[in-house]
This record gives structure tokens, sequence and C-alpha cells, in this order.
DNA sequence: TTTTTGAAGATTGTTGACAATATCGGCGAT
DNA sequence: ATCGCCGATATTGTCAACAATCTTCAAAAA
């Protein structure tokens, strides 16, 4: 929970201009700002943010090596457009590293954790109640997020959390694929059940499948034989 | 095999002047000419490369977004350092890639795929017998390379070349490890065999510990309970 | 001796200007 | 009418200069 005392120094520190930059233009990306497939122009954003062009360049070129946009060179950088077969490629290796958290959380998870994610599950429950989709969903991820974090492997955790902003930049094509409030709301308890019985093998399994099915809710227009792991 | 009719083509439409500076740039750190922890001075390396700074920050900030360096604000970058617990992880995770690569072969792997990876052992077997280190070494990469990519997933074997690069730069930092020509040799036929049997979860698990092994090799000295997968 | 202060120098952060390339539109030839 | 050429415009690529920050080191104070 508790951060450095003082976390507003830290925030200063790291705050150059090309980090809130990029994290301006990243948020504006995953909020469906800039359409996949559209022109980001340097000039253009430059003045919007009020910098000049050369924190855009530095930022978009970090934007690239995460796989949110694409630079053409001479032509511009673009929202990356993610093609279905890809994004699936992008949702199985999301679902195989859940499947790692699984097992790594089936050895080695405290009791406190547990608890931590039981109040997340039912604050989902709590959302779900309430029809509130958008809190529902905040919550599924971090629910997922904090899992992947307690697995205890930080380049696992940074490349998930890459992988999930991408799979956000997915959803932002396909047509917001609203209204459908989870019928997955009891599968949470089923992973936490799965983790607490100690078993690697269990755990991983419902942990991927579990995120399959995302998958399959999010990828429903899709060749077949997209090659599932487990 | 064949890549484009004419892939000069290709390659000068993409080397806009940060393109080349980044692979270069990256190209020297992992030769070792630029020791973990060191600094990368921006003026001295524009000028080294006949470039302005402009190129070689852009540059900067695609190596820190992949993990080869390390940006401190108003102080400058500074190649790596992985620490030994991170260098554990990252082990950790290649290991587990390989052990999916290993389960999506054992479904796909094609004859011809078959036939290439063949090949490339028995290149390592002379290469063994000849005492060329260096050969085997770039054989080694090699196949398990072209092992990740025959996998089909595109994102997965983007993420496993970053993952190699930095354990490119992990080993920079170990002293050279020379001399240590591998037991291993038989370890790919072996890899081979278990894929062809057929059986995904045998086949990911020979790959995961042949992995594993090169975590072991590599990082002799470590804190245990490393928490490992499978 | 140790610590502190404060310039001088070096390095990074940011900007605006210039060069190179691509895009767009009209004009003429087929 | 369509295609190709060519100039005008817009946009990206690159650079050099200025501003802000850090580092160094010597001198002064404790």
């Amino acid at each position: 929970m508790s951060a450095a005392p003082y976390p507003t120094i830290a925030q200063l520190q790291n705050n150059s201009l090309t980090m809130v930059v990029q994290q301006e233009i990243e948020r504006a990306i995953l909020a469906g700002e800039h359409a996949p497939g559209s022109k980001l122009n340097e000039a253009a954003l430059a003045l919007k943010l009020g910098v000049s062009r050369g924190p855009v360049r530095e930022a978009f070129r970090m934007l690239d090596e995460a796989g949110l946009v694409r630079t053409e060179k001479n032509r511009g950088v673009f929202v990356r457009d993610i093609p279905p077969d890809e994004a699936a490629e992008i949702y199985e290796l999301r679902a195989a590293m859940e499947e790692l958290v699984g097992r790594q959380l089936a050895r080695h998870m405290t009791d406190a954790q547990r608890d931590e994610a039981d109040a997340l599950v039912q604050a989902m429950d709590v959302a779900v109640q309430a029809q509130d989709q958008h809190t529902y969903h905040q919550l599924n991820l971090r629910f997922h997020d904090r899992l992947v974090e307690m697995a205890g492997n930080r380049k696992l955790a940074a490349i998930y959390r890459k992988l999930v902003k991408e799979i956000a930049l997915i959803r932002r094509r396909q047509l917001a694929t609203v209204g459908v409030l989870p019928v997955s709301a009891s599968e949470h308890r089923d992973i936490l059940q799965a983790i607490a019985t100690g078993n690697p093998e269990h755990a991983g399994r419902v942990m991927f499948d579990h995120a399959l099915d995302g998958k399959e809710r999010n990828l429903p227009l899709l060749a077949p034989a997209t090659t599932a792991a487990t």
C-alpha cells in the first residue's frame, strides 16, 4: 500500500517532458481518442500539449517500442491497428502468462495476499449487483494485475502489463462490446480456490482457461485452429 | 528462407538515422563495448557516430523501453546492470516461453521444419568437434530462435528476442564464462525427439528444463528459492 | 581534519529553424 | 476519360543553439 513518504517528489523527478507526453499520448490512445490506424501528427500533438516536437518524437519512439504505434519512415506514426490473427496471438500469450501466474501462486501465495484478492472479488460482486460495468472492468483489471504482481516475477509483470495495454487497444477496434456484464463473475472465486489447493498444474489451467474465455468473448470473428496452449 | 526479392530496398526504407543509431548502440552494448552500469554520453556518442544529439536521444528512448539502458532524469542514461535476482527472473521467464514453444511445436511442427532444425543440430555437432565455441554459440542462438519462430506466435517471438538480448547483457556481467563448451550438445536432439513424439506436455518440459540448465550454468551464485515453474 | 559553500565547467532538456521527403492538385498527353 | 508529369504545400528528419540541471573542486567555516 504505502509508497514513498512524499510520492510527489518521485513524480516530479521522473517528469521529463518526454515522459509526461508519452503517458498522455498513451492515455489518449487507450481511451480511444485516437482510433487505431489513424495518423498522429507531430506538430499538432506538440501544439496541443504545449511542447515542441522533440519530446513528442521521443515519446513516439517509446510507444513504438511498446507496440502501441507503428512508424513509417518519412510518413509518420500511426496508432497500431492490430490485425485479428495477431490479436489472437496476443490473447493466447497473455493466457499462457496467466497460467504461469497460477502455477506460481499455487506454490507461494500468502494468506495476506489471498485476503487482498478476496476483497477484490467481493468488490466485483458488488459491482455486478449494481450493474456497474465500468467499475467491474476496472476491478477485474486490478485483480489480474495484482495476481500477476504477486507471482513475484517483475519481468513477467512488466510484459504482462504491456500485453494488457495492447489488448485494450485491440478492444478499441471491436465495437465496444458493451452490455455483456460478465458471466465470469464466479470464475474469479474458482481461480482463488484452485490456487488454494496448492496444485500448480490445476491452478495454472484454471487461470489459462479463464484468460482464453476473455479472448473468445472479445474475438468472436476469427479463423479456426489458432493453436491454444495447455 | 527467402526474404523479400530485394531486401536492400526495405533496408533503405527503414534506415532513419534514429534506427541505425539504435542498432549500433545496441550492438555495442551487447558486444560489451559499453560495460553494464557505465554511462552513455549523448554528445560523445553523437560525435562518434557522426550525427547530432537528436537521433541519439530517440535511440536512447527505444533502448530504455527495450530494457537495455536505464534513464535518470538530468543525469543521463546508463547501460543496465541487471541484478542477479532480476536476472534469475528473466531466465525463468525465458524458460517458460521455451516450454510454450515446445508445446506448440509438438502439435504443429512440419517435416520441413524438423529437417531445418536437424541441420542446425548437426552443424552444432561439427562445431563441438572442432572446439569452435563461438560458432557453437551462434548456432545455438539460431536454433532456439528458429524454434520460437516456428511456434507461430509473432508476439511470443518478439518478446523472446528481447529476453535473449537482456540475457546477453546479463552474461556480459559474469566474467566471460569461457571454455565451457557445453555438455548439452545432445540435449538438442532430445528436444527434437520430444517434439516428434507429439506430446505437448513432454516436449514443453524438455525445453523448459533445457532452458533452466542455461540459467544454472550462467547464474551460479544466487539466493535459493527462486520459484521455478513446472 | 571535516564539512559546507559556491562558482565554473560539463551534461542533459528543450526549442526553433532548416533540409529532405511525401502528399496533393492541376495540366497536358495518350 | 485515364494516366503520368510537375510544381505547391504539408509533414517528417535532422541539426545547432539556448536553458536548466548536475558535477566538480577549491576555498572557507566549524
